[in-house]
DNA sequence: GAGGAGATCGTCT
DNA sequence: GACGATCTCCTCT
């Protein structure tokens, strides 16, 4: 499959707060299909949303927010549409938005997108060399894993945690481009020890750059 | 292509 | 002090 043709996202309208204030399992299903937006300075770094884990808060064993609020893990308490990014294993960010009303604790990690536009600037952050004429065999690199496709638009817990993705503002948010998912799949989450049977995780049936399986 | 192990450090107990 | 919502490299098949 070739990366998708830049589907004008020029309209480039965040996703409003309302969108995220539901479910995470909800959120998670309806984000699969969407655009993150990375803006920095005039360069635009987009790439579809294929696979995500939706995180159920204080009812969810796996969630970071099941022993209750923390320095850590404030975000997830707070209101709806705030990326929580967070350092795990040392070397890897992970990028998540906050669900669910205010006080409420939930969230959505993006574990994989498909590259549409502004692939050399992704290859670049994440020092591989590749360009948009490569195939998806490499491309996969770039965006495949939570920890990539943070390394690829440059989210750290310094720079994005707390960010409203919902402020025409922001140099990092989702839009909605019209794209919607032929089929979605639901699995177990990945990489988890407690409540790893729950089938939280969506990803866009047979798309090539889900992060397994 | 599949599987195993090391790297590496913030967070929580 | 232990663990973790991961990635990459290396080895084996």
């Amino acid at each position: 499959m070739r990366i998708a043709k830049d589907r004008n996202s020029s309209a480039l309208v965040p996703l409003p707060c309302d969108f995220y204030a539901r479910d995470p399992r909800v959120v998670s299903r309806d984000l699969l299909g969407k655009v993150l937006v990375r803006r920095r300075q005039r360069q635009l770094m987009t790439a579809r949303i294929v696979e995500v884990e939706a995180y159920l808060g204080q009812d969810d064993p796996a969630a970071h927010s099941a022993r209750g609020r923390t320095a850590r893990n404030f975000v997830l308490f707070g209101p709806p549409g705030l990326s929580y990014v967070y350092f795990i294993y040392g070397n890897h960010y992970c990028f998540n938005v906050s669900c669910l009303p205010d006080g409420e604790a939930g969230g959505v990690l993006l574990r994989a997108l498909e590259p549409i536009s502004g692939i050399e600037q992704m290859a670049e952050a994440r020092d591989i060399s590749i360009d948009a004429t490569a195939a998806d065999h490499d491309l996969r690199k770039l965006t495949s894993g939570p920890g990539r496709l943070a390394e690829a638009f440059g989210v750290t817990r310094e720079r994005d945690n707390e960010k409203d993705l919902t402020s025409p503002e922001s140099d990092l948010f989702i839009v909605d481009d019209g794209f919607r998912p032929p089929r979605v799949d639901v699995t177990p989450r990945i990489g988890i020890t407690k409540a790893a049977e729950r089938p939280l995780r969506y990803i866009i049936a047979g798309n090539k750059f889900v992060s397994r399986g």
